[in-house]
DNA sequence: CTGGGGAGGGGGCCC
DNA sequence: TGGGCCCCCTCCCCA
């Protein structure tokens, strides 16, 4: 007994599960574009994506050997069979086809391209005629590195990484890499210019390779084995790193696109695309999470605590207001500096659930089937009211700016004062400090801190994240930031197998079965688990009311 | 319904 | 560079 379908059917399943996101367990970047897609399938389909699969829910494709385009191609290839070709099924498209099927080690396909190419009386793509011709074989680096590699070829620090990764393929090359080798740069630069005509040069003195696979000292699990608090309760809206949708793209170079199972989306290019804020955007995961429920009670998707870690939806991120990032980091900084206080970046972020007012911060869930919105699709998120259109809900957004300006105005007394208390506190001691902030009162230790506190000043942010945009000042929070995007838990408790981004986290967390309490206030007695708790208990007992 | 406590998560920043 | 800590936001639970 056999069902003859059986095969076309379940792919056919897999591919509409793609284009929802539903259960995708892995991004994969090409230049500036990520696609989602699950790990057995792309494992399945070749020994390359195997070996990359195995440890990494994020892969950066070598840009020299694969374009956006063409990746989108073998995606659709390798879900359906079919080979779906671009505009018109040039040679180039061809070429280019087959040099990343060699260089992904998809064996079928690049079968299939050499025998077009021949029956078109074409060369196959040699080291003259392939996009990467000329390229030493070195380079083919087959990325199947553990790390995040700086995805702009201008990188020292890339460079060096991808120098260094000892590349687990290299001795499996199939007849297929003589296809792959060579290319001169100028190929790889068309190849891996973004879709703006730019390579990423703005971030090209960036440092941005990443190991964001950290090991948990206690867990002996990997990332996919998850306590049943993890991503497994994602919805079909969500994915593993569908938190990649709190995009705000500042501009298609250094920020990669959420391609909707997918399917590309260019930037900017209506109305529909709509972008959703970066800053705050993990702290309003549950509000965005939310939407998808509302008006409904929203307790299904916050029942098991971090979900949020990959509840956001798959709204397309994509949008006309992608300038807005970078935008809203400048003004971030300049009250940074107009202020001189320390955590204005905080204060930064509540700004920023108004600052993003200003902006397009709604997006539009494609994949979500609304059933209490109607035809509410376009979605305010700070308010998580829903409107049928982008204009009537760009008129509503409107509507909080200004009230949230009036929030701010009166924010900005409290500011000061704390900013009073601040310097007084930083600057006492300081005789043991003698490196002494120019722009503000605060001294360090040595220099090496004090030229970290002085990025703070900075009105740009070196660190920009490859997923979501948001520019950090220092690496390691960009870093940690990422972790949370791909939803990677690193330390376990061991007690109850609950996972956390931090170590300090699960340090915090231990004590709730230890029943520690160490933090006693000294009003009341009460005890705490959490220092902050007892901050805010605190608070209880010196606020007026 | 409300206030307080517990706890998860994120970002900033210093060491 | 990463760890640790601080601060904030948020949600859930319970009295």
């Amino acid at each position: 007994m056999e069902l003859p379908n059986h095969a076309k059917q379940l792919l056919l399943q897999l591919n509409q599960q793609r284009a929802k996101g539903f259960l995708c367990d892995v991004i994969i970047v090409v230049e500036n574009a990520l696609f989602r897609a699950h790990k057995n399938i792309l494992a399945a389909s070749s020994i390359y994506f195997k070996s990359l699969v195995l440890h990494d829910n994020l892969i950066n494709l070598d840009t020299d050997m694969v374009n956006p385009s063409v990746f989108r191609q073998i995606l659709d290839f390798i879900y359906t069979g079919k080979l779906l070709l671009a505009d018109q099924a040039s040679e180039n498209n061809f070429s280019a086809l087959l040099t990343a099927a060699s260089y992904l080690q998809l064996h079928d396909l690049s079968a299939l391209c050499r025998r077009k190419l021949k029956r078109n009386g074409k060369p196959l793509p040699t080291k003259a005629t392939s996009p990467n011709a000329g390229r030493p074989l070195r380079n083919q680096r087959l990325s199947s590195t553990p790390v995040i590699q700086n995805r702009y070829s201008g990188s020292k620090e890339s460079g060096k990484k991808q120098q260094l990764v000892e590349d687990p393929l290299k001795d499996k090359l199939s007849d297929d890499d003589l296809y792959v080798g060579g290319s001169n740069r100028e190929g790889s630069l068309n190849l891996g210019a973004g879709k703006n005509g730019s390579n990423g040069n703005l971030c090209s003195d960036q440092e941005l390779g990443l190991d964001l696979s950290k090991k948990s000292p206690s867990a002996s699990t990997t990332q996919d084995e998850v306590s049943p608090n993890e991503n497994h309760q994602e919805s079909p809206q969500s994915a593993t790193a569908s938190t990649a949708n709190s995009a705000s793209f500042e501009d298609s170079t250094t920020n990669p696109q959420i391609l909707e199972g997918g399917e590309p989306m260019e930037m900017g290019v209506g109305e529909e695309n709509q972008s959703l804020p970066d800053t705050g955007q993990r702290k309003n995961s549950r509000h965005v999470a939310r939407k998808k429920e509302w008006p409904k009670k929203e307790n299904a998707l916050d029942s098991g605590k971090g979900d949020e870690e990959a509840t956001v939806p798959n709204g397309v991120i994509v949008g006309p207001s992608g300038g807005y990032n970078s935008e809203h980091s400048f003004k971030c900084k300049v009250e940074d500096v107009e202020n001189g206080k320390e955590n204005s970046e905080e204060s930064g972020h509540s700004e920023s659930e108004s600052g993003q007012t200003s902006a397009n911060y709604v997006y539009r869930q494609e994949s979500f089937e609304p059933v209490a919105y109607g035809d509410n699709l376009y979605v305010c998120i700070p308010c998580g009211k829903g409107f049928p259109s982008s204009e009537q809900l760009n008129a509503h957004v409107e509507t909080h700016t200004e009230e949230e300006l009036y929030i701010k105005e009166e924010g900005a007394y409290i500011k000061e004062e704390a900013e009073d208390l601040s310097t007084q506190s930083s600057t006492f001691g300081s005789e043991s400090r003698p490196f002494k902030c120019s722009v503000c009162e605060k001294s360090y230790k040595d220099p090496a801190t004090l030229r970290q506190h002085e990025k703070t000043h900075w009105l740009t942010r070196p660190f920009p994240c490859n997923i979501c945009g948001k520019m950090f000042t220092q690496r390691g929070t960009m870093t940690r930031h990422m972790r949370s995007h791909l939803g990677l838990k690193p330390f376990a408790c061991e007690e109850c197998g609950m996972r956390f981004t931090r170590q300090y986290r699960l340090t915090e967390h231990m004590r709730v079965h230890s029943g520690e309490k160490p933090y006693e206030c000294q009003l009341c007695g009460g005890k705490f688990t959490q220092q902050r708790n007892l901050i805010s208990h605190l608070r209880m007992h010196t606020s007026p009311t």
